[in-house]
DNA sequence: ATTGAGAATACTGTATACAGTATACTACCA
DNA sequence: TGGTAGTATACTGTATACAGTATTCTCAAT
């Protein structure tokens, strides 16, 4: 049988929209001010409320959105103490990656995630999109080096929260080729198999980017 | 003006649903081999499809459920790999959380989880279900203690996901008295400000329980 | 007894219709 | 001109209706 399967798992519409609606929201085509209706949707999508009520309840449940009573959904907005856990829990899960990664001391591991980290760094444009995919892309890849589901579902969903999009990325303020540079010597302390080093090298690096995050406030 | 507002946030069928059906998982009226139907769960509930669907996704995104084709949904089952990366998850989450109240280091919150764990210990009936519920409340108070809402939800997210009711909580094997001392011993780690020690002590904690968990298989 | 064609069934996903309620709008009265 | 009553509007949540598609079932043919 060389034939691929034909049946496609689900191409719902609520998925499409949802695809949608999220990159609606990194482009900044919805802004935090917009007020998010599900008529207003529908007819855009020229489909039905249905699907799209769906997306909207995931992306509400995932943190993106907010109610706003009969206004429909907002893009919901992180105050100063949320932002701060946020990188809280960064710490927590990013260290721990670092942690497992230095204890499970696979030499092949370290050398693909250097490999990932050279071809991210090599951007071709110099946008501040670009510089957040790459080091969003960089630390996804440590995590998920861990081969642990739950852990990068949860890297996800922090990454994915409210304006997150540009948080984390007040590059602004950052030098490029330092910040980037800090990403191998994460790979070093990893590479010495001390998990707790590096778990705290890593929980340093994300304190780094909090300091400047908070400064950009 | 002596009145109570009367706007009840939200009432809505489908978070009924949610809890019902959660409930119902949980007391074991729904098993693994069941398929859950959504016209027949209407049937049951006398409402229509939509809040149920709703109910049904918002569980399939939390990894409670999953779809079954056309069969529905079902309770999703983990295999054991997943079952490692569920500890591995913990370690990461709960680990941290000791940590960070170590590095707190906040008297008063300690004193306030070791009332806690004496009250969760005085359980009055000597079940599974309510050793597993005291287990689990005393791991939650821990992570509520950081006062981080991802790391709390995080939290939540893994204990309420796939057959964890059951798991974690292979009470057969487990010294009832041991266990729970182990917690005041946790505390006593926090207590001392090493992040690090009570990052520890919080891990090895959870590989016993793993252990246990794994040896019950 | 097995196989295959065709119909019946049992689901889902999507669209539409309806009812309720908070907000916005208007016009009247003080 | 300010405030209030009454009405229209703009939303949501829920119910229902419809279409499509796997699955299962039935039954005849080999």
């Amino acid at each position: 049988m060389a034939f691929k399967s034909l049946s496609q798992p689900r191409i719902r519409l609520a998925d499409q929209v949802y695809d949608q609606i999220m990159q609606a929201i990194r482009d900044g085509s919805i802004s935090t001010e917009d007020r998010i209706v599900q008529e207003k949707l529908a007819d855009e999508f020229e489909i039905s409320r249905t699907p799209i009520r769906e997306a909207l309840f995931r992306m509400e449940q995932e943190g993106i959105l907010e109610l706003a009573g009969r206004g429909g959904f907002r893009i919901r907005k992180l105050d100063e103490a949320e932002i701060a856990e946020m990188y809280g829990a960064r710490s927590a899960i990013e260290g721990s990656a670092a942690r497992m990664l230095a204890e499970a001391g696979d030499k092949a591991t370290c050398a693909a995630l250097r490999a990932r980290i050279t071809r991210a760094e090599d951007m071709t444009e110099n946008t501040v999109q670009a510089y957040f995919d790459a080091n969003r892309s960089i630390h996804r890849a440590i995590v998920e080096a861990t081969r642990n589901r739950f852990l990068l579902e949860f890297f996800d969903n922090i990454w994915n929260r409210g304006s997150s999009f540009t948080l984390f990325a007040s590059i602004q303020f950052v030098d490029l080729s330092k910040s980037l540079g800090d990403h191998m010597s994460l790979i070093d302390a990893i590479e010495t198999g001390d998990g707790w080093a590096a778990a705290e090298k890593m929980i340093l690096h994300i304190h780094d980017g909090k300091e400047l995050q908070m400064r950009g406030l």
